[in-house]
DNA sequence: ATAAAACTGTACCGGCGGTAGGGTAATGTG
DNA sequence: CACATTACCCTACCGCCGGTACAGTTTTAT
C-alpha cells in the first residue's frame, strides 16, 4: 500500500549495518522511487546506478538480474507497508475496546498519515507489479498475492469483531468488505496521481470510513 | 476504465475504413493489450511489429515516436470507454424515473458487465499512465486527468438529481462520492488483477452499490 | 491512368540489460 | 596488526531496442 517509513533514527539503523547492506538498501530506494515513476520495465539499471554513485559490477555484485532487484523491491515494500498498518491499527486497540471504534479510528489514522505525506502518496508497488505481470516470473507474482491476501486477512479479523457487536444494516461479506479497504487504498493511489491531488486518498479513505459507519451503525428506534 | 467494446458488425466498420485507418487500428489494438499486461516503457515496437505483421517503417509511418503512439493509445480508450459507460448508465435513465434506481442500476449493469469478461477486465490504461508518469509528456498526463475530471462529471451529474430526492444519511462530499466510482474501479482492477480472480471487480462493485444504496435509503421511521 | 497513400528494405546510431573476469580497496575479526 | 572476506571498480564485450534517414515499391481511391 505505501512505503512510508519512520526516518527517525534511521542513521543509527544504517550506521549499525554493514556496508554493502547499507549499499543495498539505498539501490533499493532510489529503484523504489524510480520504479513508482515510470514503472519497472523502464527503469534502468543505469540510471539507479549512477544516482547510487556506483558502477555497475557494484549493482550486479547485490543482485544477480533485474528480476532479483524486483523481488528484493517487493518484499522491501510488502514489510514497511505492514509495520505502517500495524501502527496505525494496533493504535485504535490502545484507545478504546469497541472494535468498531478501532477500525474507525484505524481508518482515520490511514487518512491522516496519507494526508501528511508532502508530495502524496510515492505509490503501491503491487499496483505497479499487478500491470506489468508479464515482466515478472511466477514467484514475484505469488508474493504480490500473498501480500494482498495479507490485507484481507488484517480486515477481516478486525471486522470479525465488529459484527459480533454491530450486526450490519445491510447484507455484505466480510472478506470483500475486508477487501474494499485496499481497494480504495490502491484506487485512491490511481485517482492521486492522475489528478495530481493528493489529497484525494485521504478523502476516499475518509469516505469509506462513513460507510463503514453507515453499515455498522445502530439505527435509530 | 476499460476497452471492452462491442464487436458486432466490426468488419463491416472496418472495411468502411481506409486501410491505413485499419492498420493503425490494429497496432493500437495490439500495443494496447502489450502495454496493460508489460507497461508502456517495457512494450517494444519490435514485438508490436512482429504481432501487426508490418515492418518498422510502416509503424513510424502511422506514430511519428513512440509518445505519438501513448497518446493515440490513450485517446482510443478514452473513447471506448465513454461508449461503455453512456451505455451502462443512460439504461438506467431509460428504465426509470427515480435517479437513485437509475444509478443503482448504472452500477449493477457495470458490475455485470466487467463479470462477463471472460479474462477480466484487461486494464485502465489511465492507471497504466499514472504510475509510469515520468515516461509520458505534459499533454498526455492532460488527457489523462481530464478524462478523470469526465467520470467526476458524469457521475456527480447523476448524484445532483439524487440528493434532490434524497437526502444522505451521512454528510458526503457529491464529488468525492462521483469520484468513489472511479476509485472502486481502478482498485478494483488491481485487485483483480493482484490475486488472478476476476469476479473481484464486480464484487467491489456491488459493495459500492450497497454503501450508495445505505447512504440514500430513507431511513424507517 | 494516375496521384496520393501506405507501406517495404536497408543501413545505421547510441543506449541499455546483461555477462565475464581480473583487480583492488575497505571492513570486520581474531 | 594480520588476514580473509566483503564490497566493490574497471574494461571489454554481446545483442536487442528505439529511433532516424531515405530511397524504392505496392496498394488504393478516384
Amino acid at each position: 500500500m505505501n512505503q512510508i517509513v519512520d526516518q527517525s533514527g534511521a542513521v543509527n539503523v544504517d550506521t549499525a549495518k554493514g556496508k554493502g547492506e547499507r549499499t543495498r538498501d539505498r539501490i533499493l530506494e532510489i529503484a523504489e522511487q524510480a520504479v513508482l515513476q515510470k514503472g519497472f520495465g523502464a527503469t534502468s539499471i543505469e540510471e539507479i546506478i549512477c544516482e547510487a554513485e556506483i558502477t555497475k559490477s557494484g549493482f550486479f555484485y547485490h543482485f544477480k538480474d533485474k528480476n532479483e532487484l524486483a523481488r528484493a523491491l517487493l518484499l522491501r515494500h510488502i514489510d514497511q507497508d505492514e509495520i505502517i498498518l500495524d501502527q496505525v491499527f494496533n493504535r485504535g486497540q490502545e484507545l478504546t475496546d469497541d472494535p468498531l471504534q478501532q477500525f474507525l479510528i484505524g481508518l482515520k489514522m490511514l487518512a491522516e498519515l496519507v494526508e501528511d505525506l508532502p508530495n502524496g502518496h510515492p505509490g503501491c508497488l503491487i499496483a505497479v507489479y499487478c500491470y506489468q505481470e508479464r515482466l515478472f516470473d511466477q514467484e514475484v507474482r505469488q508474493l504480490n498475492q500473498q501480500a494482498v491476501l495479507g490485507w484481507r486477512d488484517r480486515f477481516r479479523t478486525i471486522l470479525d469483531r465488529v459484527v459480533e457487536q454491530y450486526p450490519p444494516n445491510e447484507p455484505v461479506d466480510l472478506d470483500e468488505l475486508a477487501d474494499m479497504v485496499s481497494t480504495v487504498v490502491e484506487g485512491g493511489i490511481v485517482m492521486s496521481k492522475a489528478l495530481g491531488r493528493p489529497q484525494m486518498l485521504a478523502n476516499q479513505i475518509m469516505l469509506l470510513r462513513s460507510f463503514v459507519k453507515l453499515l455498522f451503525a445502530k439505527q435509530a428506534g
